[in-house]
DNA sequence: CTGTTAGCGCCTTCAG
DNA sequence: CTGAAGGCGCTAACAG
């Protein structure tokens, strides 16, 4: 089943064939139309291999990530194919299980058989990122910005978005936080952990403890994080939260009187269980059709987007309160 | 950079690079160094497309899922991609949205650009399902078993999953339960029903509600389900039942004490919440990898497996309880 | 506006 | 065991 067969069925070229089905140029409508029928009725669909290789594209776009079960993945990645597909374009992703060397060979992979490349939450370093992005393929990163680098970027604004739930704390009268610590390589974690230490210069000690991403993490690591003695434990994102949430109610404790605890990216959750996470918003959907959508400008017009920075939204709901005065718990709720 | 690059900078022709690489035939020790070492300082990587048009094939499988936000379906995912990449493949995944009619479309555009197909909880219908096989392409079906079909399933037995779900209520003294019933499309689906009906024979009361697979349908079903009298509420899966779980709570209302309620799954999504979930468990890594095998059996050797359904195993946990003999609640934890 | 021609980069017969 | 030659299916530059 090739463009040939369509062309004798159709009476016609196989050029002919090939221009009306890409528009590549005028065609006579009578032509054209022998042309579509003969696709019809033949069933005929154009080999992406042959077209890749004589275009020297393949309509393909790669999404690299460092987790799928990660309920915030899903949500971009959705956004991304709408744009994708809106483009003519598949989406290919492949995820690294949060290790550098695996990126590296999964970028280099996807180089092969993509147009352009969504480096979703990179944890390699500066260094593999300059290399790989030195290939010349187009490539955007999402959440993670790094200056110098040829390649578009854009990411929630995670710095901001501490800071709020920081100011949020400080209000309700917390003074020592303590503060589970995302992916050492993580790029969103450090602008975390930075926001945390400026907020220091308003008078709150800040204790980081190394947790993970996981609601596992959470969970073993709440205890660790009770016994720091701080009011209010801030995490990197919703499932350490919930994890951690889950153990102290084992342990009886009572959120927030006795302690608060904050999520980050509100993965609303919060269906499961009575109380729902004070939590900082990250607009998913708009990430990941905006990173398409300048991924797509740099392939075609080889456009390079300014950095972009999306906001964040305090969400304060249930597992935050005033900060309990002394060694009884009897402070009041946010 | 192309094959012949290669071949220059080691003094050999394309052909040779070519064996080497492939491993097609023997090659003189001495020549075959100098083609690595030349690769190796080239960091020249073979053209997709061009091997693809050359063999035919592109060294890739395609997955068709209905929703990649289920957590289901990241594990199953894992499982397929270690398989696929032991196998030297790539993996292309798309998901559906549940519209059959989507379902078409994206197996079409798959067929384009992979060797074989793995279609995971197909909703759309068996004509359909017939006439896609038709199309010659190696594809196997997982999590729906369609009988006279020429391709292999596999799938995991549902039915035997629901059963022992009954047959633990019914143990528990349950005689009347309400089933909130996944997408309708859904033969998985089905079969649980079919498994409910059954266990009619056994005296119990089976009232099936249209729901949905969510933890939104779960939580919006919830008063529904109250309302029918039942003992017991099984569900299509964990997020249905977890959101029903919440929802219940908020009405004060005691589960197990005053009703039972089964997930479906194992999700585990109990990390969540002070209750965890009785519920049946999916053998999901395993599926995923005899998919993969099963896939890659029929890639190669043309072999047609023989259907196969994996067992579930049942979970009680915090939310089942002896039914509560009359309108006081005073059952016993199970 | 249409058909003919020459590759895209690789694999795979076929001679040697 | 190696090189040369043809073709995979499609597009694009070239004549007509």
């Amino acid at each position: 089943m090739t463009i040939t067969d369509v062309g004798v069925a159709a009476r016609v070229s196989p050029s002919t064939v090939s221009r009306v089905l890409n528009g590549t140029a005028k065609v006579d409508p009578a032509l054209a139309d022998r042309v579509h029928q003969a696709v019809r009725e033949l069933g005929y669909r154009p080999n992406l291999a042959a077209q890749g290789l004589a275009r020297g594209e393949w309509g393909t776009i790669g999404v690299m990530l460092p987790d799928l079960a990660n309920p915030y993945f899903p949500d971009v990645l959705k956004a991304v194919t709408a744009v994708a597909r809106a483009n003519g374009r598949r989406v290919m992703v492949m995820e690294s299980d949060e290790d550098p060397t695996v990126e590296q060979d999964l970028v280099t992979e996807l180089m092969r058989c993509c147009d352009g490349l969504l480096l979703c939450s990179p944890r390699m370093d500066r260094a593999q990122l300059v290399d790989l992005v030195g290939h010349g393929h187009p490539m955007v990163l999402v959440n993670r910005i790094a200056p110098g680098l040829a390649a578009p970027s854009i990411s929630v604004d995670f710095y901001a978005g501490m800071t709020l739930i920081c100011g949020h704390l400080a209000q309700l009268g917390h003074r020592e936080v303590v503060y589970l610590s995302g992916p050492e390589a993580s790029w969103a974690n450090g602008e975390r952990v930075r926001a945390l230490n400026a907020a220091e210069a308003f008078g709150m000690k800040v204790t980081v403890l190394p947790c993970g991403s996981t609601t596992r993490d959470g969970n073993e690591a709440a205890p660790r994080a009770l016994e720091s003695g701080a009011t209010a434990i801030v995490t990197y994102n919703d499932l350490v939260a919930q994890g951690a949430l889950t153990r102290l109610r084992q342990q009886g404790v009572d959120v927030p009187k006795e302690v608060s605890v904050v999520g980050f990216d509100d993965l609303s959750l919060d269906w499961f269980g009575l109380a729902t996470l004070t939590t900082v918003s990250t607009p998913r959907d708009e990430l990941g059709r905006r990173a398409g959508e300048m991924l797509e400008l740099l392939m075609t017009e080889g456009h390079d987007t300014e950095p972009r920075y999306l906001p964040m939204a305090l969400l304060v709901r249930d597992t935050t309160g005033t900060v309990r005065t002394t060694a009884s718990a009897r402070g009041a709720q946010g």
